[in-house]
DNA sequence: CTGAAAGCGCTTACAG
DNA sequence: CTGAAAGCGCTTACAG
């Protein structure tokens, strides 16, 4: 089954490449005629042996002729991560109804790694790029842009890129949100347990949550956990906020959450009533198993629903904006009135 | 910021296009001189200006002319899973560090869908795909294995097809280890609560929990959810069973498991005192909340590293074979001796 | 309404 | 040790 080209229907017609190829690129009319000044007889014969032969045109023929590539490129932290994954799902799925292919790729929150992939998709001539920055990856980000390669920051922000797409949670709204709910709930003593990540949506969630808190009077405390050390150093600061009598922990990613929650459990306390908890970034067991976690969604589908819309705006020559996604939390059992 | 060409290169040094495209393909060899004719103070000028110019190679031409594509293809039911999308990981992983990029897609376990992907990456010239085959995708696969590209299947078998590579976990052995295991904790009435889907991984498990069930002399019996109404009936058949006096329920799929996990806790009954459960396919929650719940590892990372090792070598021209993982086991609370 | 020809950016016999 | 030329499979002015 050798692979037929464009040449091969051509000789076999015996008419000239160039007229299979344009009515092979028409597009059909809302009278169902083809929008090409090619014979009606001889385009329904071109198209009739295309069909019978299967002709694929090739991608990289065609790329390489016409510059479209009808190619996305896909780079998170992680893809194994449920927030991640789930939005690149819905990118995938509404690129695949436009003809696009997406190639996905992870970063490990390695800006040498970030710089890998992002050469590697332009090579690839991708017609955009959606990606989850990390940490110093401004450079290697304003190298793409310098190429014209459309770009959509998506999860979290690095402001002093220019001529980028946005598209993130509102990460303020959600934790003012958290904090409402748990001082309506009856709870004053309220900490947090986050980590030293250099990583704007984690900074505003805490800044949020401290600015809430210094609202109503109360005193915020946020414990910070090393990165590399966040399963060891959890257990300890849960311990020491018990000790201290504290009512309620907020966790501001989905790996403290887990954590914490654990290390209360293995306290042999029970939530809510020894410690309630109130997780931002969701996993699917959370309204599953007892108790049922209090959670504020990332809204995935949304973030990449959004980005996709906008990359796609952007590689039509449009420029970028920005959207914030309004949260949605889940009240589950961990923060029952206390 | 133009796109640097080959062209470009070899007008600015004075050479031909092809001495440049030969000292940039050329390999290093131990003693770290370059793999080729060139003569050696050429080269290094040659290499100089490539790396000044920060040069990179357009994919599509080389992939045109060479056929090289350096490009992968991964399709698995659904990447927001997080079995699929830890193994696509770990194939991303491994395809990067070897110089591959990876195109992802998801079948949504529609054939229609699976058969668009499988041409469209054929299109883009994949040098290889790792696929989870949905029901009905032997045709389209077929197809694609005798476009000479090499297939491997994960997660689930297609008996029928022929020239391509395996990795699975080995069921039969897993759903046995798990009925061995409620036994010598003493549990006697145990069930299974499954979904009609032809999948062979799914019959598997099934088939080796009722054989292994006949071998201690025990009567198995199995539920059958309809597969777009797992949500409705599993807490139908979760009731049924506690009516029956069942003391340990055994779920072969995540979604079974969540939602048998939940209509336990609904009708107000503990695990494991008042019912047992082992899951098949894990999910990261379930070491972390309470009750821990006892699961088969999908041993996704394992899945992935092996499949892509043997998509590689089937690359390079070996035959596909099959490799079987074996199970690993988590006991948590949720089996606890009776 | 149709076709000859150039060209996208590379690689690869072939020749010297 | 180096280069002219063909060609991968398409698209696109240009000409008729």
């Amino acid at each position: 089954m050798e692979k037929v080209t464009l040449k091969d229907l051509a000789r076999e017609l015996g008419v000239s490449t160039t007229l299979v190829s344009r009515v092979l690129n028409a597009r059909r009319r809302e009278d169902g005629s083809l929008d090409c000044d090619i014979g009606k007889e001889t385009a329904e014969r071109v198209l009739a042996l295309a069909k019978e032969r299967d002709y694929r045109p090739s991608r990289f023929a065609m790329g390489l002729r016409s510059g479209k590539r009808f190619l996305l490129g896909v780079i998170t932290p992680d893809i194994s991560n449920y927030a991640f994954s789930e939005a690149g799902r819905y990118i995938e799925e509404l690129a695949h109804q436009d003809g696009y292919s997406v190639m996905f790729g992870s970063s490990s929150e390695s800006e040498t790694r970030m710089a890998e992939l992002l050469d590697v998709f332009a090579d690839h001539g991708v017609d955009g790029i959606i990606v989850t920055p990390c940490m110093g990856s401004e450079d290697s980000l304003t190298k793409i842009v310098a190429k014209k390669i459309p770009v959509v920051l998506i999860n979290r922000d690095l402001p002093s890129l220019k001529g980028v797409g946005r598209v993130f949670l509102d990460n303020i709204l959600s934790m003012k949100m958290v904090v409402d709910h748990l001082y309506e709930r009856g709870y004053r003593k309220i900490e947090m347990i986050s980590e030293n990540m250099n990583v704007l949506s984690l900074r505003d969630r805490e800044n949020s949550y401290t600015e809430t808190m210094l609202s109503y009077g109360l005193t915020p405390y946020i414990y910070y956990a090393e990165s590399s050390e966040v399963d060891a150093q959890v257990p300890v600061f849960v311990g020491e906020a018990v000790q201290k009598g504290t009512e309620a922990l907020i966790t501001p990613r989905i790996r403290l959450s887990l954590n914490s929650i654990r290390a209360i459990l293995d306290l042999g306390m029970s939530i809510p009533r020894d410690m309630a908890i109130f997780c931002h970034d969701e996993s699917p067991a959370f309204t599953t198993l007892s108790p049922t976690i209090s959670y504020v969604s990332q809204r995935s589908d949304q973030v990449g629903i959004q980005a996709y819309q906008m990359l796609k705006r952007m590689i039509n020559g449009e420029p970028g904006g920005k959207v914030l996604i309004p949260p949605h939390l889940f009240f589950g059992d961990s923060t029952e009135k206390k």
